[in-house]
DNA sequence: GACTTTGGTTATCGTTTGATAACTAAACGC
DNA sequence: GCGTTTAGTTATCAAACGATAACCAAAGTC
């Protein structure tokens, strides 16, 4: 019965041999890499065969490093999602006594700089075609962790006062989303649709940094006013809300 | 040589019988319809014998209407594309004498209710992701047909003269390819990402449609300002760029 | 230096999957 | 009615593809 010789010596295999373990862990990083970079290429029905073409292997080689390729996929994701959290961008969006708009710049130009890239932007959305769990896991961090702040910033230079995350209104939380949604379309337009950028990213999200705060805070501030008939106006410069511009 | 006679029987053809082809058109396009609701669902790399499943057939009888599962994607995106764009809109976007804001919320609602749509949002990222050409072809029109006439409304709009669409910034441009993500990405969210929207799609748009006008106009005549040394500002009512909003 | 583990190879297996062949029954034209 | 098309069937092919088996050489362990 060699194999159960076999399982039990592995099992009770006593000395791990330290950089045996961190040289196969890098082996291993180095291929998810490149299973990140095809699969972002080609979707996750490209072939194996074609993976281990493009590592300088066989085919079979990968699967001393994975069971199967549903796990080397999982893995993927792990990789790619688990790497572009920064946990600061929580901190950033609540340091006190920034204004808004360097507040909201540093942020976004940050984000912008993870998220607006080829082969993030490519597996997420791949994945989440796929009904992949991470990816929503990614965006519903993105609206626990970043939208509510970004209200708050925004409620507090429109002159509003603080609220708990869950009074924060459908509408003021959807103005939000509008803003990550022209971020994260800088990307889909130029890495999913092909598109050249018109200019360079770092313009782009100032720009719509500067839209949003030019529209937003008023928008807040209508929605404070319908709610609580005229009360909340010390932000406001007077303009009337419809000028010329909009009617 | 029966196979000739075949052959010239067929090309000679004298009566196509009215009916026959209309009967069979009526029900290729039921196939191309169910096909759509399936790879919008599954992708494209799902089995030509799931999606014969599903319309009650067995698999080879498909070949009876395409030559290939290639020849039958390429109708796919044909009919998701074509049947999706409305030569209206242009006009829409260039009549005369309707306000910016009515202009674009009548146009954004009409097109966000084609574009925010589950089969068209999946079926086009997958197509774009998979490379295709009519996806980019659809980008493109919005890119020369939508764009530039909504930066000419804003310009209008904010006092600006009127210039050729080639004369159009960058910046302006971009401003308004932000205004078409923040749509685009409505889609993404509820049928990609799979999270319900925050509330109902046209108080989404309107709202979209009022940050913009709030913000944009003002962004365009800071431009303005910047390129011509504060020529233009008739359409400005007095208010400092930097209020204590943006500061 | 014998023994084991490891990272790789070649050969191959069993499904899956797009596509075709061969046939059939109903509909159609005359 | 009789031959022809046509929309479908069943059976099957050939390639693609994930996965495994069996083997091997180099490195590591004792």
């Amino acid at each position: 019965m060699p194999r159960v010789r076999t399982k039990v010596a592995r099992e009770a295999a006593p000395k791990p041999s330290f950089d045996r373990g961190a040289a196969r862990e890098q082996r291993e990083a180095m291929i998810l890499d490149e299973a990140i970079r095809f699969f972002a290429d080609v979707g996750f029905a490209g072939q194996t065969r074609e993976l281990a073409r493009r590592l300088g292997l066989t085919q079979p080689a990968l699967y001393k490093y994975f069971q199967s390729k549903e796990e080397l996929i999982e893995k993927v994701y792990q990789r790619v999602f688990i790497s572009r959290w920064k946990s600061e961008w929580e901190r950033m969006l609540t340091e006190p006594a920034v204004p808004l708009k360097d507040k909201l710049e540093r942020f976004y130009l940050d984000y912008a700089r993870i998220v607006v890239e080829h082969n993030f932007i490519r597996i997420t959305m791949q994945a989440a075609l796929a009904g992949d769990r991470l990816t929503s896991r990614y965006v519903t961090q993105v609206g626990e962790r970043i939208v509510p702040r970004v209200c708050h910033a925004v409620r507090e230079a429109a002159g509003l006062p603080p609220i708990a995350d869950g009074e924060l209104s459908a509408r003021e939380l959807q103005t939000v989303w509008d803003l990550q949604g022209a971020i994260i379309y800088l990307a889909v337009r130029h890495h999913i649709y092909g598109f050249a950028p018109l200019e360079p990213l770092e313009t782009s999200v100032r720009g719509i940094v500067a839209t949003f705060i030019a529209g937003a805070p008023q928008v807040f501030g209508e929605l404070a006013r319908v709610d609580a008939g005229e009360t909340v106006r010390k932000a406001r410069t007077g303009r009337k809300s419809g000028s010329s511009l909009s009617k």
